[in-house]
DNA sequence: CGGGTTGATGCCGTTTCGGCAACAGCTATA
DNA sequence: TATAGCTGTTGCCGAAACGGCATCAACCCG
């Protein structure tokens, strides 16, 4: 089934790989083929769509608006794809998702697990990035989902919803902290702190609020990994701090106590978007999963506020 | 600048046309090739398209899938072909509009005119219908910009702006009840009325009320035209109904008057959706009139409602 | 029962496409 | 500085696809 021209699914092998070469050992072609397209493209939106680098292909203005357009066509594609094959009942296709790590140690695995009980000829392709990277994924059509820090997002990205959680700190049982009910950054910092490196999502939400204090102690430890945070803090090596978003698994962990944080009173909220390209339409499977996961994403929301009120 | 296969281009003619061989003398080309290429695509999908009556070509549902495709592939083309061309300053295109008659006597002229005004490289197609015609045009990629009674409209579509016009009766300026601030349906049904025919949208607004009715008098005229019936009433044949858009040139003609219509205390409303095809992104200069479109029929209706505000 | 459609097919010249090999330009490494 | 390895481009040629012409079978309407 490809009634496209080869021109498109050339362009667009060249955008990913960035290179003719490259495009053509991934298209099973020769380069000679891949280069020929291209040049015929170019002649006929009159304009080029590549700077020839010594090392490969970067887009012109002009490329990444054919870029957008072929982009728009073959994800249209894959949803007529998916149209015609669920008609005669095969309800099948790949869902590819890009999100940040809070997601994974509970919330993805679970929800995959139920949808893949129901639907098993759906797969599904997950990448955990940090924030800006999953909206840029989504944005070159590398993934069909995105779940990120709600920052702004660019225009061609559509936010399908927008949750908040609570950000909070993550202690030993047996540290000082444990018995309280809620913590404050102050109370926080009094003790070793094992912080978040840019790359996660965490480190923005807590800098500014950071930088606002009177001093800024040294940090015990630094990390890019929230697994790895975790189970330092199970160590007693310190304070971790992230969004409340494993309640199962942290409730589960006899080791781990979750405190909410308060700073100047108010809760410390970490917000969520689920994010979807603008100019596209989903197949039939990827909507009904992203259906699924809107819901449970506003059902954790609900029960992670009942389970810790915002402090009056 | 023909980057797509000529397949799609092909069947999109032939879909247009109903028939292989009007497509191909559209086309150019011999109905041979059109309709080998329809053969080929349905041997790629896998499907018949379209199904063959000795008078033409109706669509399959797969044809009808493929048809949603393959509009999206080329309405996105053309907005591509736009954006580039915009980008060498040629801010050039045609604007389609489909629209009920309502807004033919000032709406439109004013808001076109003043819009060329402007930006003379841009030209404009506009066809009057009836309101479900409106949404069909819409639908099969005949327009643009569709404007219409807002009923149910297709999922395919998208509202993109929902105005309130007060609904109300013109007579003459000598008729009986020209000395009313407002009128209700019985008083109007006292005198010879000109009623709608089920083309115009008035019909289906008024239809519902008059059957609320104890007694459905005769009516003395009908017509489809709202020209037409304004006429009429100006030479005091009877009552007529419009929605109230033509404020200013109703205003400047002396014969008549404008009463808004009350129904069991309340006024009667015609509502009109601007509509647009969800699966599309417009090219800049159709997005650019959409927006004044949408922007001068709230002025109206903001002015109107405070001309004739509602009875309390 | 013919004259007008309709879409489909066989044949054939033209166009387009793709593979092979060679080329020039650049970079990194020896 | 020379060389090996990469890049994209270009001639050449066989293969595949496309389009035009003429023809055919099926259908509708008068």
């Amino acid at each position: 089934m490809r009634f496209h021209s080869p021109s498109i699914q050339y362009f667009h092998a060249v955008r990913r790989t960035g290179s003719i070469r490259a495009a053509a050992r991934v298209l099973n072609v020769a380069s000679s083929a891949v280069s020929r397209q291209i040049l015929k493209l170019e002649q006929e939106v009159g304009s080029p769509l590549f700077e020839r680098n010594a090392r490969g292909l970067t887009l012109t203005t002009v490329g990444e608006m054919l870029a957008r357009h072929v982009m728009n066509v073959l994800q249209d594609l894959d949803r007529f794809r998916s149209d015609v094959a669920s008609l005669s009942g095969a309800w099948s296709g790949t869902v590819s998702i890009a999100c940040i790590e809070s997601l994974t140690e509970s919330v993805l695995p679970d929800l995959i697990a139920s949808h893949r009980g129901r639907a098993r000829r759906v797969s599904f392709t997950t990448e955990v990035k940090g924030s800006s990277d999953v909206l840029e994924a989504l944005s070159r059509g590398e993934a069909d989902i995105g779940i990120a820090m709600a920052l702004r997002h660019p225009p061609d990205l559509r936010q399908v919803a927008l949750k908040r959680f609570r950000l909070g700190a993550v202690v030993a049982r047996e540290h000082p902290l444990a018995r309280r009910k809620t913590v404050t950054l102050e109370q926080c910092l009094a003790f070793p702190v094992i912080n978040a490196l840019p790359e996660l999502s965490i480190f923005h939400l807590l800098q500014p609020l950071i930088a606002q204090l009177p001093e800024t102690p040294e940090p015990a430890i630094q990390a890019n990994s929230i697994d790895l945070m975790r189970e330092l803090a199970a160590r007693g090596v310190g304070v971790a701090f992230q969004t409340q978003l494993g309640i199962n698994r942290l409730s589960r962990d006899s080791r781990l106590v979750f405190l909410p944080l308060d700073n100047a009173g108010s809760p410390v909220w970490s917000d969520l978007g689920i994010y979807v390209r603008a100019e596209r339409t989903l197949p039939a499977y990827t909507e009904s999963f992203l259906q699924e996961l809107v819901r449970e994403l506003g059902d954790r929301e609900r029960r992670e506020n009942t389970a810790y009120p915002p402090t009056p």
